[in-house]
This record gives structure tokens, sequence and C-alpha cells, in this order.
DNA sequence: ATCATTTCTTAATCTAGGTTAAGTATTTTC
DNA sequence: GAAAATACTTAACCTAGATTAAGAAATGAT
């Protein structure tokens, strides 16, 4: 129950006194999520947003045909949250699984709502890192509009290299937006090329 | 010169008082873009971001190929800018372009840093837009992984239908991500499907 | 009004990536 | 540590959408 990386975090856009860390810390609660469990799941009104303190979350959805589509992997250190339901207070569309035993500080919207009141501070924090994200969806947006599946990973093997060799290569074809079968095609061949 | 309609647009989030409205308008800048002329250019640094005050622009990528892919499409009251460029101060890739002669407000990287000192309820009300437009992002990713065009074609016709039959077809296949050719198929079937 | 430019359509042909299927690692579980 | 489940590979075949090309329609400029 060690929230320090979040403070870490933190404090790479805002600095927090020890009274504000207390307050944040009494608004967050704690999670062991098992590999394979879900912090959330399709269908569900989201009540909170994860900050992963280790370990490893993806958030994917499934289509009408049951393909899975991943929208995110968020490593130690990442924010990750539904965060369509999270603002409209509809059911998400969108599945939260720990990949790996994962420790995560959880923040509830109400808190959320609570602590941008108490500590503005906040609103800009959150704004920096929103704004961040965003350019990281138009990136891969024009990516995937623009690269064929090939270049999509090599660019996926630059972006994420820790996770390249830990996590299935399935999920690495989900992430890029091909199957299974053709991104191990690609893979033979680009082995062959060498 | 009338920013009426971007203080309606800050009052759907937040209220301002009127001294604090004269501030800001003291910050913006006014600007007509006439038709295909250009806001943002790829390998500008982006020093601006722009609210449309009435008339259409839209940003887009131009790939390796000569290929435009069109990122987004800014109508009336929407906020458009090169976020990438914009945050990281590197030459950007977007090019943001007016569709028809435009007139938008600007505010500077500058004077938006200012204002979020002064006015720090700004920082709220641009968290809050900016979280709805990832969103937007991901919900579009996300149909880009799992739709097929003919879906995406038309989920777009639901999603604007102002635009449907006021900007050229080429750059609605632009945005879902379709040769013009296709696009153009796609809706002679769906015309005799009737 | 006329010519030039841009946009849209149609159709034949091509290809990146999907599908199906079967076999081979590799993990997981008990 | 064996059986079961999951992940990965290979290969034949298939298809959504791309490419090329040429003509028709619409729009814009003078």
């Amino acid at each position: 129950m060690d929230f320090t990386p979040l403070f870490h975090n933190f404090a790479k856009h805002i600095t927090l006194t020890k009274t504000e860390e207390k307050y944040i810390t009494s608004l967050l609660d704690f999670k062991i999520i098992k590999a394979k469990e879900f912090l959330v799941q399709q269908g569900e009104i989201s009540k909170q947003s994860a900050f992963v303190l280790n370990g490893c979350l993806r958030g994917y959805t499934i289509d009408s045909e049951g393909t899975e589509h991943v929208l995110s992997f968020a490593p130690k250190d990442w924010w990750i949250a539904d965060m369509y339901s999270l603002l409209s207070q509809k059911p998400g569309n969108l599945n939260i699984e720990a990949m790996v035993d994962t420790e995560v500080a959880l923040i509830s919207k109400t808190n959320q709502d609570l602590m941008y009141e108490k500590v503005p501070k906040l609103e800009r924090f959150f704004r920096i890192i929103i704004e961040k994200s965003l350019v990281a969806y138009q990136q891969r947006l024009n990516d995937n509009l623009s690269l064929t599946a090939t270049e999509r990973y090599m660019k996926f093997c630059k972006t994420y290299p820790q996770l390249i060799n830990n996590i299935p290569q399935k999920q690495i074809a989900a992430y890029i937006g091909v199957t299974p079968e053709f991104l191990s095609k690609l893979r033979a061949k680009q082995v062959k090329a060498k």
C-alpha cells in the first residue's frame, strides 16, 4: 500500500505540500488485481480511474464478431480508465484486465471531483496528462490511417520495447490492428530479411 | 470581431465574471482565414489554438505517398490545434486549412499559459473539453479497428449530418480511411439497396 | 457563357491482409 | 511432470478495399 510512485507521477507536473499529499492519500483506494481479473468490464458504469503502481493492465473492446481490439496497455506508472463511461456515467464498452498480478491506486469519480475542489492544482495535472494522452491517440489514429501493418509493428516495437518480449503476440496484433496469423507472417519475413 | 460564441462555449462548463471575460478578450486574436488558406502547415512549430466563430476548418496530414488523412473537421464552435506541435514546440505534421472563409479566435500558447495563471477556472474548462476530445479519438480509433468501411461511413453520416452534403466526398473518404473511388462504390451500392 | 479545374463515377485488375485449418511450441494447472 | 489449455506458425485460399484509367458532372474563374 505504498503510493509513492503516484506522488512521483504528480511531481512531474505540479508540486504538492505534505498536507495535500495526505489529503489525497485519504481519497485513494488500493487494490491488487490478480492476473486475468478485471478492473472494469463492458456494460458496467465506470466509477473510478486507476494508476498502476506495478504490474500491467490492458484496456480492450470486443466487437460484434467477438474479436478483441486493444486500445491501451497500462504498465507501471500509467493511468487507465474507461473515460467514456466515467464521464458520461453510461455503460461502457471497455474491458480493463490485469495481464499479471497488478497493484493499483484507485480514485473514484466522486473523490476526484472533491480533489479538484480542494486541490485545484490537480486540474492542471490532469489537464496535462490528458493532453498528452490525446496527442498519443491522434498519432495512433494517424498511423492506422497512413501506415502498413509492418510499419505499425515496427513502431510498436520502438514505442514499447519493454512489452515486446513480455506479452503474448496476439495482444500486440490486437493493438496494431491485424490478425495474429498475419503478424506471425510479418515477423517470419522480417527474420528472413536479416 | 465578435467573440460571443466563444464565451457561450466557456459558459457550458465554467462561469466567468465580466472582468474575466474582458481580460480573456484582451489575450485573444481575431483572424479571417480565406477558403483554401492555412492556419498551420506541416513543418511549422504551432504557436496557437483556434476556436471557430463561423465557417469550417479541417486538420489533415499528408503521408509519404502524398495521400491526405483527415484527423478532424472543425465547424462552428469547435476548437482545433496541432496539439503535438503546440505542446512539444517541435515541428508538427498537421495542416489546418479553411474549407470556406472562416473566422477564428486565436489564443497563443504564451497567452493561454498566462490565462491559466490569472483565471485558474480555465484549467477546468480545458481539462473538460480535452477529456471529451480524448473520448472521441478513442472511439474513432476503436471504429477504425473494428468496423468495415461501410459502417464507418454510416456512422460518419450520423455524427456529422450537417457536413455530409456540404463538403467534398473525397474529404469524407480521407476521414473514414478509404479511397474516394471506394467510397463512391459504397454509396452506389447503398442507393441500389433502397 | 466558356474554358479550366476539380470532383465524382464506373469498371477492370491487383494486393495487403483476412480466413480456415492443421500442426507445433509453450504455459498452466493439478 | 503429465495433461490440458493457450499461444504461435505455416500454408492454401479468399476478399475488402486499393490502384489505374477514362469519362461524366459539377464548380470556379474570366
